[in-house]
DNA sequence: CTGTTAGCGCTTTCAA
DNA sequence: TTGAAAGCGCTAACAG
């Protein structure tokens, strides 16, 4: 591996002048320049970062941890992340939790050891061992999502999900639906218990009670939405709606639904959280609350850079909570006695058909 | 930030021993081990990875180049990767070339600088520039997919494209469909253009001719599949099926022939290559023809560990290559004038009616 | 304008 | 069993 050494000796000058040149500082002189520039390409020279990295105490490496890789959520905002880190000269390590919130104290010990530059973390839940790591430990600049990290000098990033719960509720309640149903993640977990409480909140102001027994804590994946719903919907009692608290929940629920040999919307209303990519060709088409990933993601990395270039302590935390917004599908049906067709959604966004491309691309980018 | 040298002084010791204790050489007596776990425990010491890097020469980083992380089939495949390295004390950089090959020769080369143990590279093209810089720089143990890369001593792990592409087109052949059309990658695109050659030569051998406006090579894009499926769909001599080169493509392309008022399976037949995680969910569910992704995952990273973990040379270049397996589902209409109602699928992997979740597993473990 | 040099934190010889 | 010291490749004083 060539070094600048290597570059300054085959361009005949020193190891500074290189050095110089690489960082961009002026102070050499046209003819010194081009030889290096020359030397540097003939002997294939790359800087190491490592040794840059440990001169300036930093790297340039900026971890992220995200609650599950495979979630296209999750794709979506490493994309915009990297996106933007890579303009500035950044790399990013991504850690996967997997689901599992007690793996993330362990993920951000890896990430100190790496001496990288800020993390952007989903920290999932506000466990023990995450608390008192974090009390203990120096970290770099973090700027969290999703979950407040109270008691850190570091900025949030995420979306009001009561608001979001309570948009569903209310759009399911305008329908009729009284017996509602919500499958949201396992207890602990930051988003499913806010989820959670939205929901019930929202059923109250809307004078209807909760059934204990229609609301499953199950967990964010797949599996578990196919499970709970289909417990539901076997039994005498069943719910006339369901929400579900994240995309992946809601999909699981459909399929399960209809592998009872259920309608949807005609047996069962379906609204859910989270866009997906190809959300336009499931059938029916969900109604959603989305989150604006790009959006969110961008803000994420333009405060962690900030953070990373600002001196220790110069710039007080903040926050900044998006508004969710509603994307009305078929998947619910208008069981009112008597009633007009359809009730306007209760935002302004509106959801004409579009190519799944154009609507991948606004999750994506 | 506590160094060796904070715990050196705490425990009233050298460096060197600390570093001793650190990388368990049993040289230090008894007395000085207790007082320096101590010390490292008090002053919450944790290793400088850079430092050790640079001293050693190599860090524990593994570089990951994908195609599009924005595609699920990237997701599922980081997610294999990463879990393997993090198991084997490795943490995985995903660099994401976004759909442009052009930049795979950048982003390797800020690889080269982070002095990655390996890479794990989907070359996507086999561009003047990469092999050029293949050709004169060093690098480090490579394991590449999807694309072979000639005169490097690296392995390869991927599947027969052409064979894959062939499955499908029989399957639309026994189904009696002669005016088949094919939606790939770009021109360049390896992947794509071994499609394309399967697509042909599968064509040439049930007999049938390649209508070269049926063939479009606009990309791996939803845009691409949409604007190309729609362009075909309005022509006055329309295919009676479609076959798309990956899973986006093939989404885009059904949701152009929706928008268009067509009925699939009824008046046009589409086949599609990769799964996606909510393909149950899709309808009409789509046949596929599906990698192994998380086998293909699986073998990528123990082979690039094993190279790491070798001395140099020391392991002849090996290759791989995964058998696709087809998915039949109920894209695709059997338009033969008297017939049975429908024919076996070319091969044994069944698709039975499953929860999508497990479906998701499948895909992404 | 250019070169020399002191470390960043660590591992690893080499002496003691 | 220990400690002193060299040096990985780089940046940033400082000296010329």
């Amino acid at each position: 591996m060539a070094t600048i050494k290597d570059v300054a000796k085959a361009a005949g000058v020193s190891i500074a002048s290189v050095s110089a040149v690489l960082n961009g500082s002026g102070r050499v002189g046209e003819g010194a320049r081009g030889r290096i520039a020359n030397a540097i390409e003939a002997v294939g020279y790359a800087p190491n970062t490592i040794a840059r990295s440990l001169r300036l105490g930093h790297s340039h490496l900026i971890g992220m941890v995200v609650g599950d890789i495979t979630n296209p959520f999750s794709g979506a905002l490493v994309r915009t992340v990297e996106k933007v880190a890579i303009a500035n000269g950044f790399s990013v390590i991504v850690s996967n939790a997997d689901g599992d919130e007690t793996r993330v104290p362990e993920i951000i010990d890896q990430l100190r050891g790496q001496h990288v530059a800020g993390i952007i973390l989903n920290p999932m839940s506000r466990s023990d061992a995450l608390v008192k790591q974090i009390e203990s430990r120096p970290l770099p600049p973090v700027v969290t999502m999703d979950q407040k990290l109270p008691g850190l000098a570091c900025d949030y990033v995420g979306i009001d999900n009561r608001a979001a719960i309570r948009m569903l509720v209310e759009y399911l309640v305008r329908l009729g639906h009284t017996r509602i149903a919500l499958l949201s993640g396992r207890v602990g977990r930051w988003t499913a218990d806010e989820r959670y409480e939205g929901f019930v909140a929202a059923m109250a102001d809307a004078g209807l009670v909760v059934d204990p027994s229609l609301v499953a804590r199950a967990g964010y994946e797949g599996e578990s939405g196919y499970e709970a719903a289909g417990a539901m919907m076997t039994r005498q009692d069943r719910p006339s709606a369901i929400v579900a608290a994240n995309n992946i929940i809601a999909l699981g629920a459909l399929q399960s639904c209809l592998d009872l040999g259920f309608q949807c919307p005609a047996d069962i209303s379906l609204a859910g959280m989270d866009d997906v990519p190809w959300s336009g060709l499931v059938r029916p088409k969900l109604s959603i609350v989305g989150q604006p990933i790009a959006d969110m993601g961008e803000l994420a990395i333009s405060w962690l850079l900030e953070r990373i270039r600002a001196p220790d302590g110069a710039i007080a935390p903040r926050e900044r909570i998006f508004r969710p917004f509603f994307a009305a599908g078929d998947s619910c049906r208008d069981i009112r006695p008597a009633s007009p067709p359809s009730p306007p959604p209760p935002s302004s966004r509106p959801l004409s058909p579009r190519p799944i491309s154009s609507r991948r691309r606004a999750m994506a980018q």
